[in-house]
DNA sequence: ACGGGCCTTCATCAAATCTTCACCGGAGAC
DNA sequence: GTCTCCGGTGAAGATTTGATGAAGGCCCGT
């Protein structure tokens, strides 16, 4: 799960960046309404979280241009007053949701969840592989009865290749996907978290769930698949 | 599908060269203007993504010299500003496309995708002949119920055979749009790699499923048809 | 400051795959 | 029937790719 903050407060943007990162969502930053209508529309996100006092082009301006090209990505705006104003002009403007500074970062995060929930087509919390059992909300996996506790980024690559399971994931999309890097090809980092996602969630018998297609990437079958 | 990158900075070039390969194109590069001009005349294409800052000639230019030669290639150009003079020159130029810098890698796959589409008749996602099916997405193909698992050259060369099927299809012809250029055509590769599909492809029994025209190349039949 | 966990890079190894080559046998020409 | 190419064949050698183990750096909590 991809997240953009627009938000032009150092402080803020950080203090949002990593309390969401520790929900595992991959976060992106942008500190004005320019650069964040451009990362909006050149990259790919789940959830785009916007305040509405920003420098060079506000909140509503961002949003209004999103949608007038026909972006579907679910916008959560962070209002400064409690003035219906804003809130009818947010929702106008397309955002999704709004949430009023200050806030409890508990509640953006229920918001924040409600939106993502929203426009995935993923039916229930839980996906169940084999004998693997992933919760995407609390982000907890199991093998059987027995919990099996992952990184953050092995988290995220393997909620991704299960999202996407019976399709083959180039290194690149998961590189696109998983970190925020730009144009880095030349590095095995996602053989090697493969690599330790493997020795987690496969038992020492059992073949690997993870199959490697040589010179593409990885893929997740969905048993008795074909 | 074989595509053309021409792009001077070698990190954005091999990004992109191995990312289009992970999706099972075959890529070549170049890093000038002039350079991309050449190959782009004295091979064939079916994309050619064009930078616009080049040495020795700009993308506009190339671009303008290929359409001056009637070239019908589809053309992508990464255009650097988000200006929309480049936009139009870009247009205007006679490009399909434009795409400005950063991008994520999954969109340029999606427009290259898009202009690659247009044109061709797409047959579906699947293909059924014989006994054999192929799904041209997945890249996966079985014989009956059994999933037969091919190396990438020999999916390659079995794709091309199946899209043209009924067409016999010259070594020349194959080795084009299989391999990247550099390759010379005084070796029995293509032979080769066709006796490795067949071992795969034919049961021990049945006649093969590639019929060879001597002193030409291969082709596949539908069946009833000949 | 210290130690531990995690992320990332790097070098190395083994296996899969690609390519070349030499030889053989059959198809087609005569 | 014989001769000549052309393609089939098997195997060796080269190359590419992924797996692996280890080391260094960074961040965080103590």
């Amino acid at each position: 799960m991809r997240l953009l903050v627009v938000e032009d407060d150092r402080s803020v943007a950080q203090f949002l960046k990593k309390g969401l990162q520790e929900e595992r969502y991959a976060v992106d930053l942008a500190e004005d309404g320019e650069m964040g209508l451009h990362l909006a529309r050149h990259a790919s996100y789940d959830l785009i979280i916007l305040d509405v006092m920003l420098p060079k082009m506000d909140g509503f301006a961002v949003c209004r241009a999103l949608r007038a090209g026909a972006s579907q990505t679910p916008v959560l705006l962070l209002t400064v007053k409690d003035s219906t104003d804003d809130t009818v002009l947010g929702l106008d403007s397309g955002a999704d949701d709004y949430l009023t500074k200050p806030f409890a970062f508990a509640e953006l995060l229920a918001r924040a969840r409600a939106l993502l929930r929203r426009g995935t087509v993923q039916p229930a919390g839980r996906l169940t592989v084999g004998e693997l059992q992933l919760d995407f909300v609390a982000h907890r996996i199991w093998r059987g009865q027995e919990e099996i506790f992952l990184t953050s980024k092995e988290y995220a690559i393997l909620e991704y290749l299960l999202r996407n399971r019976d399709r083959v994931l180039t290194r690149t999309a998961i590189i696109e996907h998983v970190w925020n890097s730009q144009y880095d090809c030349m590095t095995n980092i996602v053989d090697v978290h493969i690599r330790a996602l493997r020795a987690k969630i496969d038992r020492p018998a059992t073949a690997s769930l993870i199959h490697t297609v040589r010179g593409i990437g990885y893929v997740i079958h969905t048993p008795g698949n074909r």
